[in-house]
DNA sequence: GATGAATGAGATTTCATTCAT
DNA sequence: GATGAATGAAATCTCATTCAT
């Protein structure tokens, strides 16, 4: 019985306060699993008291998905552009979703931390159950993208639009891995419109 | 300084405790995450005492990663064949790696635990970082099998080996996650003509 | 290092507001102990901020210290009248421990929450080192009745005027918490004659 | 809706330990009052670990109510021969009483700081709440004791043997008190007859 | 191999006290 | 005088890990 983690109300705290606290963890939960981490070395790196991270964050676990879901967040609001466009034609789809995958891409080679935190402390399962905001919208936007460029018999029609978005996320998620467990040396970005490419040829429908 | 968590020497171990305890490690560590488990509940669940699992595994990580290495060893086992063949021509490589991911497929659906605990449990981090023999010798032969591909001129050479792996890892990942966290409706294999042939488009060579 | 706490002052504070602080002091500590007790439950109790009381009394002892002053303040006021007494001979003494005795015994028949504050919430030890003022003339009149009782044959002169105090006060205090503890029925007034005929044997200079 | 503290289940908590906490508590409990004292300080004077305290004792208050019922069961099983006699006649009891009187005066003496502690950190509420077993049978043989010298003409009558038991605890503990208030000089034991003498005139029948 | 007890660490909560507004 | 937020400290609990038997 699996009850998602309600997300904080943080209106009230303090912006400044905010931004320590989230610089905190995305710094500490990035360097070791969830379990090895004290909230106290949180509190202390944020400069704040334990008692205003559970105040405003309840418990360790949603300290960790309140940050997370800020910057991906964040990530989100970069794609925004490329999600919200209306008049949508062939071109413009592999337009936008090029453009997408760059934003991406782009984001987590200046955040690896993010993907870090991912890697070393988020449970996957737990976390898209919780409750984030942007993750819903975002998911909606992008699957309703998918489901138009199907129509257009632009994309694959042979499988959901749920598989074609389990394509794109499966392969920049774990493209983004490999770059950071290879220890950031070659960046993906210079290598942006071939490995964009690949991931066109696999969504794209096939004549 | 993050060591690599040495896999216990498991030997000794009677063999019939061993599986009684691994059961209770798929079966436990799949329903919740890491931190919210104690080892009483897996001790219990395997009706062996705690010093046991102590003794053999160490700690409550190296538990849980030898569990998961030798699941993942299973599939390893099952991919043997299409990974070791040496007279190896076009046709041939499409066809191996069209096995290998019906296998690995066909196993997570049939132990969708194994996935589960990726999910909840495993910091993939520290995961990558344990010394899993099986994986160890599974990432160099599928490396070459891939590398030959290459040489071939049947997989795209733009890219590194390493980025190919990771697209059909990627790939195969979030397809059995999706099929899990969408309910285990809809399963993959009926779909994995299709589903592989993407897979196929994205690292085949473009003439 | 012990040192005695010193009691604010409330001089300037709003007799109307002290009067509804002092009472819910009385309401509240003489509830439960005191360290299950919350200063916002007396503040809310007296519909006064917790910085009014903070400012005024300074601590949470200090409330409690202060509200105790208070009202055994009233207790001496009242044995004002039986201490000052100049003229003294052997019948008067005893006249006037009579009449000592029964307005201890009335004032805690009708303040019975005063005694319990004594039972449940106070250290003793802590409160002997309080400066109250009202204790300070007390102790000093009552003593100075007992040498002088000593000084003329009435009172037994074996032992100290202090320890002579000592018997009235145990019995005193033991008398009204067994009053309470048996739920206050049995009340000691009716009793008061035979009570403090039997306190006087004890005290009286034996022939 | 105040419950009795129940005293927990010292039996398999190594006696050497055990001696180790009561010793810890007795020192520190007699020093300071009851929220000022950290459990961690208990802890390290005994050399346990907290985790230890709380199994066997479960709280706070229940380890200080603990070692105070441990310590006055010492006094009462000194109590012991005097509190059961069975042929019993009028110099017999005052005999007795003189005995127990005795026995009371020197325990304190020689432990004052279990007078502290009831003085520093006792809720004389609480503990009276609490199930001490010895407290309970200490109680019904005095009581016994005094009913039966009321039957015989040689206590008062007049009062009930709830009172008269209450003269002689309230002026026990208040010379104590006294005694240990005043720095524990003047020891009581050298006039011991004159103080016990004076008891037994408030409680004795008056002809 | 097992069982029981002890320990250290850290999560979480409550609260006295302080500060800024 | 009051209100709201922040802090430090300590109570309490759970649990991984270790020890002794």
């Amino acid at each position: 019985m699996q009850t998602a983690i309600a997300l904080p109300d943080l209106k009230k705290l303090d912006p400044d306060t905010r931004i320590r606290i989230e610089a905190a963890v995305l710094d500490i939960f990035s360097t070791r699993e969830f379990h090895r981490i004290g909230l106290i070395e949180i509190a202390r790196g944020a400069s704040v008291s334990l008692q205003t991270i559970y105040k405003y964050y309840g418990s360790k676990e949603a300290l960790l998905f309140s940050g997370l879901d800020s910057w991906l967040g964040q990530l989100v609001t970069q794609m925004g552009p490329y999600l919200q466009a209306n008049g949508l034609d062939n071109a413009d789809l592999k337009q936008r979703l090029r453009s997408l995958f760059d934003v991406a891409i782009d984001f987590f080679e200046r955040n690896p931390k993010v993907m870090q935190i991912v890697m070393s402390s988020v449970y996957l399962n737990t976390w898209r159950r919780t409750a984030g905001h942007q993750n819903r919208d975002f998911y909606a936007a992008i699957t309703r993208m998918f489901a138009q460029g199907q129509a257009q018999g632009v994309l694959n029609r042979q499988v959901s639009d749920q598989v074609l978005l389990d394509y794109c996320i499966g392969i920049v998620v774990r493209l983004v891995q490999g770059y950071i467990s290879r220890g950031m040396n070659e960046p993906l970005m210079p290598q942006a419109n071939e490995l964009f490419e690949m991931l066109w040829q696999a969504i794209a429908a096939r004549h």
